[in-house]
DNA sequence: TATGAATGAGTTTTCATTCAT
DNA sequence: CATGAATGAAAACTCATTCAT
């Protein structure tokens, strides 16, 4: 009468991070289900139970990590300063990040690659764009607000250049991805300092 | 008397040029050796007398990008003109073919996570390091050149700089891979400009 | 003191039901436990409460469907009228039976097949011929009856005669499941009639 | 240029009886790939050369069982003596087969009762239907035509009386599957007896 | 040299059954 | 008693690779 009380939710999410260092680890397809519920500390056959299947593990795994950039995302952009400077800081805070958690990339472009997949392309394409257009949006406002308080020239397009310092921001994180010599820290700087000279009025 | 030599290498890169196309298309994973046979137009066993593995296929198909890459690159960088106006162009330039090869960058993303992959994740990390390091040595002599002709600012950390450059071209082909409908030919020409004025003297 | 022991029976019949239906829907080895839990409105556990096993289970529908099939075959049998007639009728009657429960047809073949199976196929069949025996008996009976009356030939073997009429109800139930579009009923008169004939003085 | 050369259609066809074999044995459910692969003396693998899957393993013996009976009914209707004598050889000879086949008989209860599956009911239905309409035109034929010879009653319905005969050989072999002891031989006289005289004009 | 038939290691997935609550 | 969360044995199926022709 009174089963077993689990928070499914919660054993959810546990699931979809064991999942989600799993993936980083061996790679999507190189990854097996045991590993995951090993990983977790549960039976091959509880991850079915809250999993239809391994996709739809792969697709948890993508929400958890989109939910936690953009919390990071939104930490930093409701700092009070000058625009141009949490424009700045926003870009060195998540290049930081991005070497804090260089191991997730891998799985990051697993779900990039997967893009172009033939049945679940769609549906992550959309979530893609719809996280970028989201990131780009909130850059883009910052910009304006920059431009619209005198700190940023006004003949900058605010669209274009959020697409370059997002662009930037994960191009950064792939280089040192590929090549952990890379000092992507400093780049940042370098990077910021252009920036604000570039877009100075 | 080795007759066919010839016709083996090209042979070769036939198989390569239809991996890439098999691989940007199902993934690494998902591709099959059948399939890149058969857009070959030549039976399955056949792959297997030119290449070892489906891995040293991968790393086939690699280089043949590696090789394309560095050409398109060269003819940008040994031109003549002012050396803002050279790095301008290439960025245009680069982020174009990045436009029209994104069927391409699904094999790149492939490339990229296959760096952590346990068994070649080395040889691929280290090729694509040396890529990059060429890339952005390229880059960076050209901002000597221009600090030394007075053109751009001597503060500026050219490393850094190269690295955000080369950074910026990868990140504009990802958004666009992501979003077709993002104008990344725009936010090129926002890039550049941004980039002009912050670096000039 | 034995409380809610009817209940328990009861309970048990239920499940047993659910399960005919479910079997019937999806055979024995595509059936779930738990499609029969839901079925019956119950957990999947409380199943387990009732029967040791999905064998056990299968053996409590076998048994709940001879139950019935006798409960029929007894109406008819004990009636009041000459043996060719309720022959005759028993026939046209069973017929019916199998036009109106067609979809358990769909378990019936199930069980027939479960006799050849390594584990449980000795008390399956020993059930099923003692089914039949029991079957053929009746009508064996009746043709005797018949005989010792004068209304049936006395050279005919009763138990033969009473296999074939057995097999023949049998038989058509199956044509009909196999494509309702054949007019069983017409096709049961047809045999009482060509029987009549053929076993009358 | 010239590989290995196998007739398929034979490899095929032999992979069917192994498997006719295998479910016989184990039935559908029970029997594993590997069974199938094995009684055949080849690899896991070569049985997905030959066969999607195993429920189109399933098919093709029910195909190649289809066949057989039809070459047996073949047999047996197109001989040169008059209509009633050839129905009842007909019988006796169908029912000596069952008998010689009862393992066999376990397949086909699993085939009728695949009928009511979801998703490859229709075909199966289609084509018991198809093979239990054909079955019983020819029998009808040879009613009919003793009707025209004077041999049979007019009054009788050839296609009622020939699902009746249809029915009967059926289920003879279905008693005798049940209960080895039951003598069906016998039955089939009895029955053959009953129908001549039940028949006759 | 080219081919495709054969193979089996390795994965995903299902589901009967157990058992803590 | 009832429940459903957890489990792992077992099976279908895939595909890189080998090798006889």
């Amino acid at each position: 009468m009174a089963p077993k009380i689990v928070d499914r939710e919660e054993r959810r999410r546990a699931l979809a991070a064991a999942a989600t260092a799993v993936f980083a680890e061996k790679g999507y397809a190189g990854a097996r289900i045991v590993d995951v519920a090993e990983r977790a500390g549960v039976g091959k056959g509880t991850v079915y139970e809250y999993f239809r299947s391994k996709e739809e593990l792969f697709f948890a795994v993508f929400e958890l990590m989109c939910h936690e950039e953009h919390a990071r995302l939104g930490a930093v952009v409701d700092q009070d300063a000058p625009a141009v400077e949490r424009l700045g800081s926003l870009v060195r805070s998540l290049v930081a990040d991005a070497v804090d958690q260089v191991e997730l990339y891998g799985v990051t472009f697993e779900l990039w690659s997967g893009c172009s997949h033939e049945t679940y392309g769609d549906r992550l394409r959309t979530a893609f764009a719809d996280l970028y257009r989201d990131f780009r949006g909130h850059l883009a406002g910052l910009i304006r607000e920059g431009q619209g308080a005198g700190e940023i020239r006004a003949g900058l397009d605010p669209e274009g250049l959020a697409a370059v310092v997002v662009g930037a921001i994960d191009a950064l994180g792939l280089q040192y991805w590929v090549d952990r010599s890379v000092d992507v820290i400093s780049a940042a700087d370098t990077f910021v300092e252009a920036l604000r000279a570039g877009i100075a009025q």
